[in-house]
Order: C-alpha cells, then structure tokens, then sequence
DNA sequence: TTGTATGCGTTATCAA
DNA sequence: TTGATAACGCATACAA
C-alpha cells in the first residue's frame, strides 16, 4: 500500500515530521509560512494524521458511545440526533450500540468499550436490568458516563431526566377529569426505575382523586410486537378498563391496533394517553394525547453534561442531575363525549 | 493513572507480553493451560488489549461508518438497526455521521473518514448533491464504499436499492385507478437519483394511462417544515390535485396537515400516497397508503456487501447492484369513494 | 510453546 | 522556529 503518512509528507517537503506535526495541533509553534506549506501539500497529497496513532499516543479517542435499548422509537432517534449534533461541535465523534433491551449486550457492551475505543458513553440503560452493579466493578477506572431518561437509580452519575413523577401524575389526572373510572396503566417493566415513577405519579393521582388502586390494573407488557397484542386485548376484555395510560409509545400503537381489532372507539369507549415524541401524533387515528419529552434537548443536555466531566477531568462522580420538562399535548385519545 | 496495559499483565503472570498477545489472538499457538491462566487473570484485572493499539499495529479498525441524511425517519432508522446488527455480528462496530441533507457535511465527512478511523462506509446520500465527483478523487486509497437507497449513479460502487421506477410506476397507477385525474408528485431534490428514478416512474404510468402530464404538478419541496407547510398549501390551492404522490414520508405528513388546515377530505377530494417505512401507516387518520421499502433488509444487505469486499480485499470497484422489492400497500388514503 | 526485538504513525520532550 | 528521539500499547517475525 502506497498510503501517506507524517514521514513521507515530511520526505516530500524537507521537513521532520515533528514540524509536520506542529503544523496540525493548534498550540505549537510554528512559522505561518511552514505552516501553510504543510497544510498545502498534506491536502494535495489527501495527508491526514493516523487517528489510532494519535489517539494512542494521546491516550483518547475523541470519540464517545451511544447505548440505546431501541432505535426505531421518535424519541431516541431524536435524541441521538441531539446528541450526534453537540458530538460534532466539539469535534468528536459517535459509536451506535443497541441494547433491544437485552442486558447482556448492555454490559458486554459496556465492558468492551473500556478498552480506549471511546473518551465516554451517554447511555439510556435496557429494560431488564435486574444486578448492575456491574458498572461498580470497574471502580476509578469506569469511563465516564451520563444517563439520559432511563437510568439505574444505585449508580451515581450525572443524568438527564424529565420530570416523569409529575407528568404520569398529570396525565393520570387528565383521564380521571375526561371522566375515566378505570384507569389501566401498560408498562413494560414496572420494576425499572423509569416505569417505577411513572407507575407512582399514576397511584398518587388515583388517590388524590379517590380512585380506588387495583393492582390488576397495572399491565405488564413485554418487549414482542406479538405477545403484546394478546395481553393488551385480554386485559381490554377482561379488565375492561377506560382510561389507558402508556409507558413507552410502542404500547399506545399497539392498544390502537387492539382497539380497531376490538372494535372499541377511541376515545368514547376508551381514552388513550402515552409518553411519546412522535412528531405525527396529531395525524393519528384519533390523534393521540401525549406526554412529549424534549428529545433532542435531552440529547444535547446529556452530551454537554459528557463533556463537561470530560473537559475538567473533574467530578466524575458527582451526581449532576438536568432535569426537563414534558409537556401534555391533549389530543382527540382522550377527548370527552 | 494506573490503567492495566498487555505490560503489566504480563508481570503479573510471569510471562511476556507476546504470551499475552497470543491468549487473545485465535490463531497464534499457545498452551491452553497458559491461556486460560491468562484470560481469568485479564478478567480479574479488566484487562482487554488496547483497540487504538492493536488497530495501529493492525491496520485496521474493525468500525464502519454509517452516513445518513436524516434520523427522525423511519427509513434510517431502521435501516440503521439492519446494518448495526449485521456489524455487530462481524465484530465489528459502528459510527453514526447525519448530514441533515447537507452536502459539504457529507464531503466533509468522508474526508476525515479516510485517516483509519473506519474500514469502510455505508451511506446514503445527501439530497444536495452537485459535483459528487469528490469520491473519486481519492482514487485507490478510497475507502470501501457501499451505497444505499439514494446513490450517485456516476460513482462506482456497489449499492443496496429498491425498485424505485417500478414502484413509482404502479403507485401512479393506482391513483389513476382509483380515480385520479390530476397526480401531483412531491419530490424534495429531483435532480437527485432518487428523486428522478422515481419521477420517470410517475411519468411512465401518467402516458400509459393517456393522463396529461403537466410540469408544475412535480412540485418541488425543501427540506423545511415551514417552507413546505406554503409550498404544498399552494400547491393544493392552486393546481387543484386530486392526487399526490410523495417520495419520501415527510411530505406525505406535510400533505396531511395541509389538508388538515386547507379542511381538505383524504380521500374523498384528495388521494395520498407515498414511499414510506413507518410502522404505524395504519394508525394514521386516514390509514396511508405507502410503498414500503424493506428498510431493516436494506441495511444488512449493504452492511453484508461491504463485509464481503472487507473480506475479500476485492472486487472494491466492482459495481455490484443488489435490488430488493418494495412493496405498496394500499390502505384508505387511497379509497375509492 | 514461549520470549526477544522491532515497528505501526504519531506527539511530547528536549536540544539545537 | 525546527529537528532528533523516545514512547504510547500491541502484534508479529524470528529466535530459543
């Protein structure tokens, strides 16, 4: 392979390559007319520092990971975008992984990155995590991290949450004033800690109003397009709920499918109000009532949050939390008659 | 910093550092007793070969990059899932580069690309494309390059597409079918690939059915949300559609909420379709008729093309064309009254 | 089967 | 302002 590197641009030039070098870090000293020359010839000859050289020799990777548990949601693509965009600003660079709320992968993922491939990761944690103290283990060595909307409460590191407390409490409230008797709450796993508030805010508000609490109302769902059909319909039946609230927005699509399959008429015989970033929301069939998380600022926020631990060097620990606001956005799905 | 490195591992056990190297290389000879001591050793150190040495050592980086217009579509989003999943299965990983369909980004992009960081690229274009010809100034040493969905057709590498023209074809038909005397088609660049294989396909299905073809119903839209929101209005107001057909799904939603406002009927005065992926076509008010691409196929189809020139170290500027069939799937936004 | 020595491409230190 | 040199952590050719 005839690739260039610093030592032939430095042969073609006459120079060292230290002065090559100079010519691409902004602090050294260098004359401006070599500078330029360096600059001239290195894009003539399509010259660009090795960045595994560089990165070893500097030990970083301006380069940070993203872990995801889904990727075809609004609200992570959004949020990725929001992140992908402070990255580029501050001149790094995105690893993608996806958990598909697979724990395993989550920490296999995890432990791989913390071979130098990447300064840092932001990370919204899977649905299934039952022991992570494995994040513990790595001690003084873990890379820094920042959590973003799911996060493991045990672990303290800085986090972008929303005020999920009070938004499942407000919608809660929405539906018991649009006049629903029996509220069902779907979650996909009520014992992580973002279905946990939410599924709180949900219990306050029913006693807030004298809703009588019923445990069968709250819905365990899965992460299978299929079995979630088939629990969303029996608990349709036979809980015959009026007031749905979701979790995640996979589970307000699916009792919209069931619905239809059902022949119930949202929102007359059913309200419908979920957590969702959809941009297209008010075109659905009937338009859906959210909870909106400001996704992408939630990218952003988390990223600078990174960058911050990552400029300072400095409290790595500290339990910085950036709290947003969702926003209620009532809709047709939980309109009264 | 007291980070574990191949060195002090090696101390630790008494061997050298080649010993090491070789316990986590497959190929090497090694004992298996000293191996297995090795590996129990490295995992109670968390120890794992540093990624940006072994790559310089290497030459390679085991990461693709991915180049992608936009995020919040599910199109890439899900083709995105395709390609992470087949990377993934490589051992390889990869980088998410968004150019929010802006060209010198993308120029931008793949230049900096070309200093190891990545193996090879799987991307799909910017829709600002004017002299693409950047490509090919990188002669031999271009990186692996894959395409998919929106191609520059001058450039020669292997791709991922769809049977766009045919799709486009019979999605004309199927309005003039339905009734339609006055297909507009909605286009965002269509002096793109895309945007013009698509549009022949519209002009084809227009002279086979004897329908006049009219210049200013190819109405040319932007890549903003307001701009498009005035563009489409006036579009419907002043040429007086009864039909629309869209290449790409944000102007499907951008028609919608113009008929929303306009208090125009789909489809009773007005019939939607478009190339789109989304999941939850069926949810929308009306239901949408689309061409759905295989998205997530499309992905590890371009990721597997790539991995088979990265194996092979050849036939890299063999124009190898995979075409994978879209299909339409017609729904009420296309109902006949 | 294991160890020694060298170099991957770069940057920092020091000397000129 | 520039150049020589060592080191970053690892993997391989070669020797033992």
């Amino acid at each position: 392979m005839d690739s260039i590197n610093i030592k032939k641009l430095a042969e073609a030039l006459n120079l060292s390559t230290s002065t090559i070098s100079r010519a691409f870090r902004d602090n050294s000293d260098i004359n401006d007319v070599t500078k330029a020359r360096i600059l001239s010839k290195a894009k003539e000859l399509n010259y660009q520092p090795n960045h595994y050289a560089s990165n070893l020799r500097e030990q970083k990777s301006k380069t940070i990971a993203v872990i995801v548990p889904e990727l075809a949601n609004n609200y992570f693509s959004q949020a990725i975008h929001g992140i992908e965009r402070v990255a580029r600003e501050n001149g790094y660079h995105i690893l993608i992984y996806v958990t598909d709320d697979d724990y395993k992968k989550e920490v296999n993922f995890i432990r791989h990155l913390h071979n130098g491939r990447a300064d840092g990761i932001v990370m919204s944690v899977s649905g299934e995590a039952n022991d992570h103290n494995y994040l513990n283990k790595f001690g003084a060595k873990r890379l820094p991290l920042v959590f973003f909307d799911r996060i493991y409460e045990d672990i303290d590191t800085p986090r972008v949450i929303t005020n999920d407390y009070n938004s499942s409490f407000l919608a809660t409230e929405h539906l018991i004033e649009q006049g629903c008797k029996r509220v069902a709450y779907l979650v996909v796993n009520k014992s992580l800690s973002i279905g946990k508030t939410r599924m709180q805010g949900y219990i306050d508000a029913l006693a807030k109003h004298q809703v009588p609490f019923e445990e069968n109302l709250i819905v365990d769902c899965s992460n299978s397009y299929e079995e979630n059909s088939t629990i969303i319909k029996n608990a349709l039946t036979q809980l015959k709920p009026d007031g749905i609230f979701t979790s995640v927005e996979r589970l307000a699509f699916a009792t919209y499918y069931a619905c239809y399959d059902l022949n119930l008429n949202i929102p007359k015989d059913l309200k419908v109000i979920s957590f969702s970033s959809l941009e297209i929301a008010p075109l659905l069939n009937p338009s859906l009532t959210t909870i909106t998380q400001p996704a992408a600022e939630i990218g952003e926020q988390a990223a600078k949050l990174l960058f911050t631990i990552l400029d300072d060097h400095a409290d790595k620990n500290e339990s910085n939390e950036v709290v947003l606001e969702s926003k209620i956005i009532k809709r047709n799905s939980t309109k009264k008659d």
